[in-house]
RNA sequence: CGGGGCGUGGCGCAGCCUGGUAGCGCGCUUGUUUUGGGUACAAGAGGCCCCCGGUUCGAAUCCGGGCGCCCCGACCA
């Protein structure tokens, strides 16, 4: 993309709404602009890491054999009379009507929706087990929305529900899941810890959050320093084989994590004192196994081997892929910008035209935007070099080629590594060489 | 939802207390200049001063009501 000719509005000064970094970097880089409390559009630039989030998810979601479908954000108020969260959801949730009168809400979640659908489809034993995802808006009208989009009313996210016969499938669905989510974040470039969560009344312990450790997090963190180092998303473990399952969650939950909330003093204590780790978590994802809950109250059955209607065993599966952008950058900046994980970054790399209108160095930018395409944004505007730079490291692509006559005389351009800030003379190819590695 | 703050060109802010129909920096446009880390000079464009009502000869400024946004806390399937 040319940026003369693209809408990625960067700023020089923070507008006075934004408190955290991640925020501020948002709107300073051009990726998003508010529109409301907690409402946000994205810009092309910032749609382009969202989307490049959310194709990671649907890979890996993929991988561990979830069907994506896509659902309404628009949900029908008797669906939730069903389950009875239509009144005990509360304000949070946004509720509209029709111009009948009916009784409408944006959905914030979808439990009820895809449990009415597989109630019309499934009716054998034989259809399950089933793990179903979308990738949706959704809208929870949030007292207080802050903190950008890791905090908004209107955010996008990832959700997923299985459907089990029988409690030790949902657990293999579970379990199946934490492996995905480990993969998948690991694949953003970012460490997420999986940390016990609330249960609530279902109890056992098939809840996880999985928290980014950064400082400006919302929830406070214990942890084995452990995590800090392990491989967390280990692609040696197979989906298809149960043991294999069951080692990965052994591996993952026999070391302490825990938010604030869920935290165990005298767990912790078993905890060696130098591996003890306190901190802060943005949580940005979240899996849940809930048993019968809505398959019982929905009336959801199907027929089992002996002929007896068995209520499916049902889990739910978050990630906030909005969340991510913002919390990606919280646990990934420097004073100057954004510094994005090459999986995510809008662009692989920009391509500073130093002196725009010199024969020599248009040529070679022409060249190197040419052989990169879509991957490249090729900063051609009529400005300083200064402001170049200082824009190329507020947006934060991994890569940056420089053009400067000086260099482009001798057909060099200067590779700059945005995470490392190594800078390095080379020819053309080989700096392309390292740009597409 | 309790407490606090703010709303003035695209962005950051001053002006408000002590009414006399707007100002600064950045950005933007044009020209000259400069040319590898947001250059300098000059000339410009751009404002329903959040909205409605009231007081007054006169309201960005005072008074009343409303709306919006932010911060702290509570909240956060």
């Amino acid at each position: 993309m040319r940026l003369s000719r693209s809408l990625i509005p960067t700023l020089k000064e923070t507008p006075a709404e934004a408190q955290i970094v991640s925020h501020r970097l948002m709107l300073r880089a051009g990726l998003i602009r508010q529109q409301s409390a907690g409402i946000y559009a994205w810009l092309p630039a910032g749609l382009r890491v969202l989307h490049n989030i959310a194709n990671i998810v649907r890979e890996e979601q993929a991988r561990a054999g979830a069907q994506e479908i896509l659902m309404p954000t628009i949900q029908s108020a008797e669906l939730w009379r069903e389950s009875g969260r239509y009144d005990a959801y509360g304000p949070e949730m946004l509720r509209i009507r029709d111009r009948h009168d009916r009784e409408m809400l944006y959905g914030p979640t979808n439990e009820e929706m895809l449990t009415a659908i597989m109630r019309d489809s499934v009716q054998s034993y034989r259809d399950l087990p089933q793990m179903l995802y979308q990738i949706q808006w959704k809208f929870r009208d949030e007292v207080r929305p802050r903190f950008g989009v890791l905090r908004g009313r209107e955010f996008f996210m990832k959700d997923g529900y299985s459907f089990d016969l029988d409690y030790e499938g949902a657990v293999e669905s579970y379990r199946r899941m934490m492996l995905a989510y480990m993969r998948t974040f690991k694949r953003m470039g970012v460490r997420a810890v999986p940390m016990r969560a609330d249960t609530g009344p279902i109890g056992g312990n098939l809840s996880h959050e999985f928290h980014i450790l950064a400082p400006t997090g919302e929830s406070g963190v214990f942890y084995d320093a452990s995590f800090e180092t392990i491989e967390l998303g280990d692609d040696a473990y197979d989906y298809e084989n149960r043991a294999d399952l069951d080692a990965f969650f052994d591996r993952m939950t026999s070391l302490y994590a825990a938010t604030d909330e869920k935290h165990d003093e005298a767990a912790w204590a078993k905890v060696p004192e130098d591996q003890r780790r306190e901190g802060r978590g943005i949580e940005v994802g979240q899996i849940f196994y809930f048993g019968t809950k809505y398959s019982q109250a929905m009336n959801f059955a199907v027929v089992g081997p002996d002929g007896a209607r068995v209520h499916p065993e049902m889990g739910s599966y978050g990630i906030g892929v909005s969340r991510l952008t913002g919390a990606i950058i919280e646990a990934s900046h420097d004073e100057a910008g954004i510094i994005w994980p090459d999986a995510i970054a809008p662009f692989r790399a920009s391509i500073l035209n130093l002196r725009q209108g010199d024969q020599v160095t248009d040529a070679l930018c022409e060249q190197i935007y040419d052989a990169l395409g879509r991957d490249a944004l090729y900063d051609d505007r009529d400005a300083r070099a200064g402001e170049k730079f200082a824009d190329a490291d507020l947006m934060g692509h991994p890569w940056q080629i420089i053009v400067g006559p000086r260099g482009a005389a001798k057909s060099q351009v200067e590779l700059k590594h945005r995470r490392t800030g190594e800078r390095a003379e080379l020819d053309i190819e080989a700096a392309l060489a390292k740009v597409r590695l």
